[in-house]
DNA sequence: CTGTCATCACTGCG
DNA sequence: TCGCAGTGATGACA
């Protein structure tokens, strides 16, 4: 079984499909997440060096959102990708597409994703986390425009990180309840991790910082939006 | 139309 | 070092 970092996450699963390890969360509390190695170690670092070439992010307006009044930069990096037309609305910013071409690798990332998930996507959001001190606070994936019942499949390339979810009724002072426990789990290099629906409307996750973390993640998260 | 609801970052605690 | 509560103006939507 895959060790979890803390001693009260829910109880996981270990399945074996094709040779790569698995794990399956049991579904308790609308929980729905599946994690796997997706390429090789050899893969995994031409992938990791082609991105790191290749991806343009976005920068000045396009980085920074609106939270408390005030405009602030976001705490790592973004670029979004996929079909023509389609953009990601967050927090008062609104981050377009670009085509797919744009990157080369993007197309044979997207087509392993596909083929093991059985699930076509027409939007990429990519995220890079320079070192530890990056993040992503908690947040739902929850945006009208996301089709509700589609997985998201989210792909690490480079230092591992920490990912955490947390129930929506176990959060603020006043919080519903206390009994549901927060999760950690270790996103590794090449891996896959799926959050199927609908835990999205009902778990908060993020990337947690990592203060003696020096090296830089790359996270491609596929979705399939409205169009 | 009006009220309710939620908030993808930052800071200052414990 | 880490987790998390508290911070408000604004769009979604019932």
């Amino acid at each position: 079984m895959q060790s979890l970092q803390t001693q009260t996450s829910i109880p996981v699963q270990l399945s074996s499909g094709d040779g790569t390890k698995s794990v399956k969360y049991y579904e308790k509390e609308n929980f729905n997440v599946n994690y796997r190695m997706l390429f090789s170690k050899n893969e995994a670092d031409e992938l990791f060096h082609q991105l790191e070439s290749n991806v343009d992010y976005y920068s000045g307006d396009l980085a920074r959102i609106k939270m408390f009044g005030k405009w602030v930069n976001i705490p790592r990096q973004h670029v979004a990708y996929g079909s023509n037309g389609l953009h990601y609305k967050f927090s008062g910013n609104t981050i377009p597409a670009k085509p797919w071409s744009s990157v080369p690798c993007l197309q044979q990332i997207k087509d392993r994703v596909e083929s093991v998930l059985g699930v076509t996507f027409n939007f990429l959001l990519i995220n890079r986390y320079a070192n530890g001190m990056q993040y992503m606070g908690e947040h739902r994936d929850d945006e009208k425009e996301l089709e509700s019942d589609a997985p998201i499949a989210s792909v690490s390339f480079g230092q591992e990180r920490d990912f955490t979810f947390r129930h929506k009724d176990c959060r603020g002072k006043q919080k519903k309840r206390s009994d549901v426990p927060k999760i950690t789990h270790s996103l590794q290099h090449g891996s896959l991790l799926v959050m199927n629906a609908p835990t999205n409307k009902f778990w908060y996750h993020a990337l947690p910082k990592r203060s003696h973390t020096k090296n830089p993640r790359i996270n491609l998260t596929f979705r399939v939006m409205k169009e």
